[in-house]
DNA sequence: ACTATACTTCGTCAATCAACGAAATATAGG
DNA sequence: CCTATATTTCGTTGATTGACGAAGTATAGT
């Protein structure tokens, strides 16, 4: 399959375009994500490998907990180029900005209280 | 639908990323890009259909033939900025290129010989 | 060591998708 | 008008996908 393909393929879903758009403000816990998102676990990590494994997102794991951010120093011109296209297109979009809002509230809790209870965000 | 998403599902597929990429370098009759392809009319037709859905080209018809150009002046800038992130991507991909190569030699065949036998090209 | 917890992997189900051939549509030419 | 032809639409089929919950893995705290 064609690099291109791949990461298109990743972000061909609303739900992973707004999990990787949502790392556009910087860093995050896969815990908030799934309180962002409002998914099962288990579907939000996929999403997060799939976003992954096409190298648009890079993954830090400390502890038990997993942080992913975008892959903005990527190697592949094709990869950064794609970010960049996702982020300037995915702006002006309603529920990425609503979901910018939902995010800034999440950011403010600790992640313990945010696993705790996903759907309190 | 995120109109990103459906951008990106519209590029999610190596076939419909030649297809794509073959109109890079001007206008193509349909039956110039199935005989690239090799595939079957009724399956690049839809190729071309899930193209247009998303506004990466555009369509003329002049009498039985369909030409399909990218939509390189969408007013979307989405579209626009798809565009140029395929073609960068795509023009160091190998599959690309040797399309590119048979694409000259399609091109300097009148249409009606093309469509008379796709396989011959 | 034992337990709780954060995340991932796996199995399943319904929905979507790409391919084809057959049939339909539409236009050109006799 | 009638036929040939370029393309599209439709129906079918096998493969992929996204969702979930259950089970597994790994780490922190007691």
């Amino acid at each position: 399959m064609l690099l291109c393909t791949r990461i298109a393929k990743a972000l061909a879903d609303d739900t992973r375009l707004r999990a990787l758009a949502s790392l556009g403000g910087g860093e995050l816990c896969v815990c908030q994500v799934i309180a962002l998102l409002g998914l099962a676990p288990s579907t939000v990590s996929r999403h997060m490998a799939v976003l992954d494994q096409a190298g648009l997102v890079e993954k830090r794991k400390v502890g038990r907990w997993a942080y992913y951010r975008m892959a903005r120093k990527s190697p592949e011109p094709a990869v950064r180029n794609a970010l960049r296209w996702v982020v300037d297109s995915l702006g002006s979009e309603r529920v990425i900005r609503q979901d910018a809002g939902k995010l800034e509230r999440i950011r403010q809790k600790p992640l313990q209280i945010t696993a705790r209870c996903y759907a309190c965000a």
